[in-house]
RNA sequence: GGGGCGGUGGCGAAACGGUAUACGCUGCGGACUUAAAAUCCGCUGGAGUAAUACUCCGUGCGGGUUCGAAUCCCGCCCGCCCCA
């Protein structure tokens, strides 16, 4: 009788000596040619779960298998280890924010080992170290001196909760997307990264990244939101110019009045002594509405109308001018020309305002009668002076030119991406290496006093105005201007931490280096990253920040590549109870509970055959019970004493074997690397319990067997690396299983000898035979002709043809 | 409203236009056991039939293409995601 399974005993063994023999460690120095595989790397919160566990599961998965595919593969883990939740923890128990996320990458560090992932951890980072974060404030000082990273003065997202601005993209719905809370308005000056300076190439380079899913490539697109038309000069009747953004200048005849954002520059000037009262009622309104409610299409079009009148630029017609939430300062130029006729938005406005709506492009069969609904497709153009009579596509430029003609206007790109905002009035996060002096102004830090060191022992309680704790530290605030050597003082907010993860990736290829961020020859070496794995949440902001900034370091000279993630993963939830694991609804599956009752193995197995891994899938504890039973079927196959059998086997009984051994390597292979894993453990599953069968028979003694055995071994290492490495161990084959060759297949040992022929009559599977996979058409047709299937259902029936479909069926057709 | 993805047994899910439901879970029956757990063996879409056989119905709904459709096309319904 051969030993128990016992994962608690074998895991660890194996885990320390991995680690001791430092068998994941890379160098760039390897005749072998270079994969770099890399998860997302975690906030170290301290308490991993199995929906966090599937994403290192996958990523260990294919950097496993592509290193015994015979690839240098470095597999680097790290720590995004600035962030709020630190900085709560010392609101809330007073604890040292830095002291916190130690102890938290302590405890994640320990349960990502306990799962039996293969990390090069000389490689290891966290973005709270000055080390790392002295590069984020290069970065920003790189950026500042080519324009790209720029203060202005504007209104921003305020989260009344959080005590703190946040990103457009970090408001969902109108709510903060940390905390839900309703999220307003609030004017602060602000840093910013002129990200919208690469729309077009994060648009166009887009198209580059074919291994990518095609719905982040449509999330990134929508969110770029590129638009073509033109920008239209108005002029007020005191002459000030109201540029507008339109992508229809083909209805600019149906343009009846304008509408600027409450916040725009001109609405002061214009606005007429009698409606001042008014306006600024509004104004004051408009400031609470969230920009999601303002966009909305459904929501009531409120306005006011300031006194003032536009002249139409082609009629010289007299436009009135409103100001209404529903036109944004952030989009466009922050003015429109009203368009009832032909815009949504628009046509509400005007229906509630009572003011006129002309057609200017005939919907078809278009009579010339009163519009129900704004047309908002292409047409012939009407109405529109010397256009009238053109198809609207072509009125478009025709419309542009003239109006450049006299120079009223122009042809217009714009985009719905806005910079990136990137202050935080926050503490844990990287100081803004920036000096504000009395005589100087803005006063970058000079490079050689980097890193503006975070002050430790800070009072974390939220100052409520907006400001970051940083600004109660007089000893951090009050410094030497470096021009003037006068006094002056510290920028106090923080960086966003999507400024970290922006270039952690880069910082793998040379981790440790202190006088430049990372050694060119070193990260072209390892750059692009061959397989990023992570949520779908990154889709757009992660993403689209590490893209931008991959783009101004190729820009800088550091780097030859323009995109940084060959090839993405983005894997789905595991959900209990259908719903995300959350500590608020008590759902959580906790690593360690998950790997302590069945080893992590099961634990790995179960998660990758549950569900296609891009799909969200529930954790069952039945579920994992299965897997764990797989798993010891797999062990009791290996190691136990196959019965006496007398005899040998026969040449057909070895053939068989191989061949499913063969077909087995195949279809493992082939599903790793398309990403199909629930139907690659199936296969594995499928092939153990075959190989138990055979067990039972005289192949057992066989050559072939070895190799059953021996494949079977191979194919399980990269989903469950302890089992496989401890029965590798105990069949007697050298250490470690994890740098053996990835099996090969042999298409002509896979290959099948005779096929089951389905035998149809107009489509009906009415019988079956076995046939030999070479068996002619004719013979085919003669047996299915001959079957008792056909015979009863063809019975007084003309034949009218036969289809032979080769190694598959024979479909009978009749009348 | 626009775009994307999906809808298959009791459940998670398989299925180059060609045997629908592989693999696993659940359930049922049996073996082992004093008994239970574990393990092992068998069955497990629905209907008809004592039953083998056989027949019919079955991949959200309605049409179409095809010798043949879960798969392709058209029109709906429902769910999720992104942008509004």
């Amino acid at each position: 009788m051969a030993d128990k399974y016992i994962p608690q005993e074998i895991e660890p063994k194996w885990q320390k000596r991995w680690a001791e023999d430092k068998l994941y460690h890379v160098t760039e120095d390897s005749e072998k040619p270079k994969f770099y595989a890399l998860v997302m790397y975690p906030y170290p919160s301290g308490d991993l779960h199995v929906g966090h566990m599937r994403n290192y599961v996958i990523g260990d998965l294919v950097a496993r298998h592509k290193m015994m595919q015979g690839y240098n593969v470095m597999n680097p883990m790290g720590w995004d280890a600035f962030g709020l939740p630190a900085e709560n923890a010392a609101i809330e128990h007073g604890i040292d924010p830095k002291v916190w996320t130690e102890q938290s990458i302590a405890k994640m560090k320990e349960q990502l080992f306990k799962i039996g992932t293969c990390y090069d951890w000389a490689r290891e980072l966290a973005s709270c170290q000055p080390e790392y974060y002295r590069w984020n404030q290069w970065f920003f000082l790189r950026l500042y001196e080519r324009g790209l990273a720029y203060k202005a003065y504007a209104p921003v997202n305020w989260c009344p909760s959080c005590g703190t601005i946040l990103a457009n993209e970090q408001v969902i719905h109108g709510r903060c997307w940390r905390c839900d809370t309703e999220v307003t308005k609030k004017d602060v000056e602000q840093w910013f990264f002129k990200i919208t300076e690469y729309a077009d190439e994060l648009l166009e380079d887009l198209q580059q990244l074919e291994h990518w899913p095609e719905r982040v490539r449509v999330m990134q697109e929508n969110w770029i939101g590129k638009s073509e038309g033109a920008d239209i000069v108005f002029k007020s009747e005191e002459g000030d110019d109201i540029a507008v953004f339109t992508t229809r200048p083909d209805t600019l005849y149906g343009a009846t009045y304008m509408v600027l954002a409450p916040e725009h520059p001109l609405v002061e000037k214009l606005t007429t002594p009698e409606h001042k009262k008014e306006v600024k009622e509004y104004i004051e309104w408009a400031r609470r509405q969230t920009e999601i409610d303002r966009l909305t299409v459904e929501r009531e079009k409120r306005g006011v109308f300031i006194g003032a009148y536009a002249r139409h630029p082609l009629t010289e017609e007299r436009l009135p001018i409103y100001i209404a939430d529903y036109v944004l300062m952030t989009y466009g130029t922050g003015a429109i020309m009203g368009v009832p006729a032909h815009d949504e938005r628009d046509f509400a406005f005007a229906k509630k305002y009572d003011l006129p709506t002309p057609v200017v492009i005939a919907p078809y069969g278009w009579q010339g009668e009163e519009l129900e609904e704004p047309y908002l497709d292409q047409g012939m153009m009407v109405n529109s002076g010397p256009f009238n009579g053109l198809p609207s596509e072509e009125g478009k430029r025709a419309v542009i030119e003239l109006l450049k003609s006299k120079g009223q206007g122009e042809f217009a790109v714009s985009y719905r991406l806005r910079d990136w905002l990137i202050s935080r009035q926050r503490y844990w996060g990287t100081p803004i290496p920036i000096i504000y002096c009395p005589h100087c102004g803005i006063v970058p830090v000079p490079e050689e006093d980097l890193p503006v060191l975070l002050p430790e022992e800070v009072d974390f309680q939220p100052t409520g105005t907006g400001k970051s704790p940083l600004a109660t530290v007089p000893e951090f605030v009050n410094t030497i201007c470096p021009r003037c050597e006068r006094g002056a003082e510290r920028e106090t907010d923080t960086m966003d931490t999507f400024v970290d993860s922006s270039w952690y990736y880069f910082r793998y290829t040379d981790p440790q280096n202190d006088q430049v961020p990372w050694q060119r020859e070193k990260s072209d070496h390892w750059m692009p990253v061959d397989q990023y794995t992570g949520g779908i949440e990154h889709a757009i902001l992660h993403l689209m920040y590490s893209r931008f900034f991959t783009k101004v370091f190729r820009d800088m000279g550091l780097t030859s590549v323009s995109e940084p993630f060959r090839r993405l993963f983005t894997q789905g939830m595991i959900t209990k109870g259908g719903v995300a694991m959350s500590k608020s609804k008590g759902n959580v599956v906790p690593v360690d509970v998950a790997v302590d009752t069945y080893g992590a193995d099961t634990a790995r197995a179960f998660i990758l055959f549950i569900t296609p891994p891009e799909l969200d899938a529930e954790w069952s504890d039945r579920g994992v019970a299965g897997a764990y039973r797989f798993l010891n079927r797999v062990w009791s196959l290996v190691l136990e004493e196959p019965l006496a059998l007398q005899g040998e086997a026969t040449p057909d009984q070895i053939a068989q074997l191989r061949r499913q051994t063969h077909q087995t390597i195949r279809k493992v292979t082939q599903d790793m690397e398309s990403f199909s894993f629930n139907t690659m453990i199936a296969a594995l599953m499928e092939y153990n319990n075959y190989l138990i069968k055979a067990k039972e028979t005289a192949v057992v003694k066989s050559e072939a067997w070895q190799e059953a055995i021996e494949s079977l071994l191979l194919l399980l290492a990269p989903s469950c690396p302890h089992i496989a490495e401890e029965l590798w161990a105990r069949t007697g084959h050298p250490y470690s299983i994890h740098q053996q060759a990835w099996p090969q297949w042999d298409e002509a040992l896979a290959a099948e000898e005779v096929f089951t022929l389905v035998i149809q009559v107009n489509g009906k599977v009415r019988d079956k035979t076995e046939a030999p996979v070479t068996i002619s058409e004719e013979e085919a047709e003669k047996l299915a002709l001959a079957s008792a299937g056909v015979k009863r259902h063809t019975a007084g029936k003309e034949i009218k043809k036969v289809i032979y479909v080769p190694g598959r069926l024979v479909n009978v057709v009749t009348q």
